[in-house]
RNA sequence: CGGGGUGUAGCGCAGUCCGGUUAGCGCACCUGGUUUGGGACCAGGGGGUCGCAGGUUCGAAUCCUGCCACCCCGACCA
């Protein structure tokens, strides 16, 4: 095996590239634009899903499943949906294939062509509301509070791993109100949850605010979502909640009697993450030897090596080990014991250290004689000898401690990575020398934005729920602003 | 879609300018031995339609024409 990443500070982009490939998360595929999703990368995917599944249940939602397929004309039906997605969508046109005249392979059957094409998800809310117009008739219907795992297809034009890839996998939550304010308290509701599942499961930091009219979902009256600071001062948007108002209900006709004995249209919602958040986990916490995973997300929490000079010994630490495997997985300690002989202990350390274990022990014959192991931290890279008696509490605290840590670590450095300027000329020596968050003063209007976003490819990233209202001037135009809003050069 | 680049073993590359034995190297892989507390060493071995198609030539990885794929930068983009 080849040696060392290329270092996050030489070339960010290739350390990531790298970085996923090596550490056995994903590779491209066959298919341009589509990655496979190796076991280790995947099993990282099911820990997000396990833990946010849990959330949206113990918020009230339930799974469903609706079909990979929509017809065409449904994403017309809503005018900022076909709008926004048109121009991504892989389009199929006909159900058959045939052998091809010259005998060599096969073509598509020009016979066979769907009287209405049908378009592959970029994302469901027609065909969900369509469906859901069967569903509700009453206010007794409401809520609908409904999340289905499944993944979508946007043609994307570049694309990279985890981060954008033209097919991913996601969770899109869709839920039907009665009224204005509950289904903004379900949006909310909801922003919150990712907000909490970003912080204590990925310890990463995230700010929550509203999007711009321009950056918003095609089709939502608001757009509320989660900002996070990578490692080289960019931003990545790791999660949006849609306050959808009645726009859905009023394309696919969704209706319901009111308590009062009046008609009404249905207020909606949708709110989604995907497996771009992997992305976002590998570069807020990595470093140049490779994975630095939370406990709460990473496979594998605890790895053992043994270290082996002659059988004897073998059996006598076998022994040794097992016994303290049970116990760490009494307490819920995910433990790999690695004693394959086929792989020396140097190479082991590497390569766990490459995928982000978060604690090793090592035990050998000299911790035999002295009732040691040595146990190394993966976000630290410290190690030191411990007793072995009662290492699994020693473990689940450590555990703990490091999950603390690297959101800690993650969190001060948005800290110091996010500035305020008053003036044009500040804005861009900071996002030129500095990167990261920048709030500013912003007059409001999509034409600054655009300009701004053309001059110094930073982007609107939200307008903070929490921001302070203060007086002030647009740093563009010069216009009053009542409020500053987070600017940043965005994945 | 514009600009640039690359296609040679599983991976990373050299060879191409200037055509000429059997196409090399590192890693990985296989066998045997010695090793094992931070990516071991020695010896032996296997693996190639040189992206595809056509052309020039006694002879093409190398020259010519066409095509394809991928990567990077831009444009585009929940």
């Amino acid at each position: 095996m080849s040696k060392g990443l290329p270092s996050r500070a030489e070339d960010y982009s290739a350390w990531y590239n790298e970085l996923v490939k090596r550490a056995d998360l994903a590779e491209n595929s066959a298919v341009r634009g589509c990655m496979v999703i190796k076991p280790y990368g995947y099993s990282i995917w099911e820990k997000m899903q396990g833990a946010l599944d849990q959330m949206f249940k113990d918020t009230g939602h339930s799974n469903a499943y609706f079909p990979l397929f929509i017809p065409k004309s449904y994403l017309s039906r809503e005018a900022d949906h076909v709008e926004g997605f048109a121009k991504e969508c892989a389009v199929v046109t006909h159900y058959r294939l045939k052998a091809s005249d010259n005998g060599s392979g096969l073509v598509v059957d020009p016979e066979a062509k769907l009287e209405e094409e049908l378009i592959v998800r970029p994302t469901s809310e027609t065909v969900i509301w369509n469906t859901y117009k069967n569903w509700i008739q009453s206010y007794r219907d409401l809520p609908i509070l409904v999340n289905q795992w499944a993944n979508v297809v946007r043609w994307e034009m570049r694309t990279r791993l985890f981060l954008r890839t033209a097919e991913f996998l996601w969770q899109e939550g869709h839920t039907a109100h009665a009224t204005r304010m509950e289904a903004i308290e379900e949006t909310q509701k909801m922003l919150k949850v990712y907000a909490t599942f970003a912080e204590k499961f990925m310890a990463v930091p995230v700010l929550q605010g509203v999007k711009t009219e321009s950056e918003k979902f095609a089709g939502a009256v608001d757009t509320y979502c989660i900002e996070a600071l990578m490692q080289d001062g960019k931003a990545l948007q790791a999660g949006t909640s849609h306050f959808l108002g009645q726009n859905f209900a009023k394309a696919f006709d969704v209706k319901f009697a009111t308590k009062e004995g009046g008609l009404d249209l249905v207020w909606g919602t949708s709110w989604g993450v995907s497996t771009r958040l992997v992305g976002g986990l590998i570069m807020a916490h990595s470093d140049d030897k490779g994975l630095v995973l939370p406990p709460k997300l990473a496979p594998i929490q605890v790895v053992i090596i043994p270290i082996v000079r002659d059988k004897d010994q073998y059996a006598l630490i076998n022994e040794k080990v097992n016994s303290i495997i049970e116990k760490m997985r009494f307490h819920g300690i995910s433990v790999h014991y690695d004693n394959r002989d086929t792989h020396k202990p140097g190479w082991k350390f590497a390569e766990y250290e490459l995928k982000g274990v978060p604690l090793r022990l090592a035990i050998g014959p000299r911790d035999l004689e002295n009732n040691t192991m040595e146990i190394a931290r993966r976000d630290t890279l410290t190690k030191e000898t411990v007793s072995m008696d009662n290492i699994e509490m020693l473990v689940k605290n450590l555990l703990e401690e490091i999950q603390d840590s690297i959101y800690q670590k993650a969190l001060n450095f948005r800290e110091e990575n996010t500035s305020e300027v008053e003036s044009y000329d500040e804005f861009k020596k900071v996002l030129k020398d500095k990167g990261g968050f920048v709030k500013a003063h912003w007059d409001g209007t999509a034409e600054t934005e655009e300009r701004i976003k053309k001059e110094t490819k930073a982007t609107i990233r939200c307008i903070l729920l929490d921001e302070k209202e203060e007086q002030g001037k647009c740093i563009y135009s010069g216009k009053p602003s009542n409020k500053k809003v987070v600017f940043a050069k965005a994945y």
